[in-house]
DNA sequence: CAACTTTATATGTCTGAACATATGAACATT
DNA sequence: AATGTTCATATGTTCAGACATATAAAGTTG
């Protein structure tokens, strides 16, 4: 624990010393494999300053989950995971149209559906709620790529009136206080089948790119269950994984 | 002030109740406009509680952004851009073997090829120069799922020779001074050939999930250059997007 | 041995106070 | 009119406690 020293003298606040410490501290393999961190109160005595301000130090990384705590047992390390690499790396998602590629909609189609069971799961309601649906099909000027299917949260509050020509998320934002923070994605490949081939104008059988999404507010309450289906030979999925 | 109103007796802690009333004041357009909401003291005051606990409070709110403090002036609801968010959002992947699920090797062969034009690109070296290649075919114990093909940059000076049943960019790291910074990836949907329908144990044209990827050391030296065909019907590629 | 009870421990919640500091407006000086 | 000063105000920081509560381990009982 001798890093664990702090100057009352620097211009720096108490906690904001007390982060930077425990950001060092967390490097080091034992705790990232899950030991607990020396408790508040020893942490505060050891450096003679106030639990109060230990706290205010660790609710910053506890925000950005960087450490878990657990009433009665201790604070440690949220990322248990196994040595391998890949899965910390952060990353960037880019979509054509945050390219500069002119996406234009085909159709648009509001609807209210009840939810079935796997949107009874995703957005942890009874079954046959009412819940507004959104189809479109977007492409080039040229052609049709891409067939999303959008749920959206009765939370939220959309009468379906909304204009959805404008961008989705600003719109969820600015007038139904929504704010999106995480983004669960699963990709798979499937073979277009009469719906799909009409509504993409491609063969039966031609593969496409299946792409589901869950969207989470800051409070981890689901928003948006959107499913995508894009036209594989005109469309790649990138990603920017940074370490 | 109206909706100011805590209950002293609810199982709720007095911070949470603070919170979930702030998220609804902020929804009223005088503030989403920019009025400044009603200081910490005069909060305290009227609800009969402590300044900190109302800190506790609006610290949250702060942490995701939804607010924004200036000293000596006060607090006010953020005016947060989405536009700009949806591309920023850092993210996660995470791969079947790295859930716990036993991935074994089916095949595993090592050789050397010629760079063609593409690898010429992707490695910024001549054509013709001598690359190493790597396929392998892995799965579960019931049936394989992954057909990959790896090439590796020269510079990195691989043989052959090493055991590539290990996890690989950790024998990088420690025994080649690679290290894996940034991974650049592309996924489309493609129907399985014969090539592909052999190594997979699928049908020609069953869909199949490509995925190209390129990994790049702190100097955006390209490091490798990854294909990757899994089968569609067992696999699907996961990702979380955060913000 | 299994089921219950106690207990030490760590975080969770909350208080009321004090002083520091940045801001902007009001006021005074050049 | 431009500049400097004072001052009220709101957040920023920090303190030292108090009591609540979830947890896991140790101890006790049937």
């Amino acid at each position: 624990m001798e890093i664990f020293n702090i100057d009352h003298n620097s211009v720096l606040p108490l906690h904001h010393q007390v982060e930077d410490m425990l950001r060092r501290l967390i490097q080091d393999p034992e705790y990232k494999d899950g030991k607990l961190l020396p408790n508040e109160v020893d942490i505060a005595k050891k450096l003679g300053i106030s639990r109060n301000t230990v706290r205010q130090a660790t609710n910053k990384l506890v925000y950005e989950r960087l450490l878990v705590r657990k009433k009665g047992v201790g604070t440690k390390v949220a990322n248990n995971n196994i040595t391998t690499k890949l899965d910390k790396w952060a990353s960037f998602t880019h979509e054509m149209d945050e390219k500069g590629v002119k996406f234009k909609n085909y159709s648009l189609k509001i609807s209210w559906d009840t939810a079935d069971d796997a949107l009874s799961k995703v957005f942890k309601i009874t079954k046959k709620t009412k819940i507004l649906k959104l189809e479109r099909v977007r492409g080039l000027s040229s052609e049709p790529i891409v067939y999303f299917i959008s749920y959206f949260h009765p939370r939220i509050g959309l009468t379906g009136d909304e204009d959805f020509t404008k961008p989705l998320y600003e719109m969820l934002e600015n007038e139904h206080h929504t704010t999106a923070k995480v983004s669960r994605e699963g990709i798979s490949a499937i073979l277009a089948d009469e719906e799909l081939s009409a509504a993409l104008k491609i063969a039966v059988g031609d593969p496409i790119l299946f792409r589901k999404r869950v969207v989470f507010d800051p409070g981890e309450r689901p928003i948006e269950y959107n499913l995508g289906y894009y036209r594989a030979d005109r469309f790649t999925y990138t990603i920017d994984i940074e370490k």
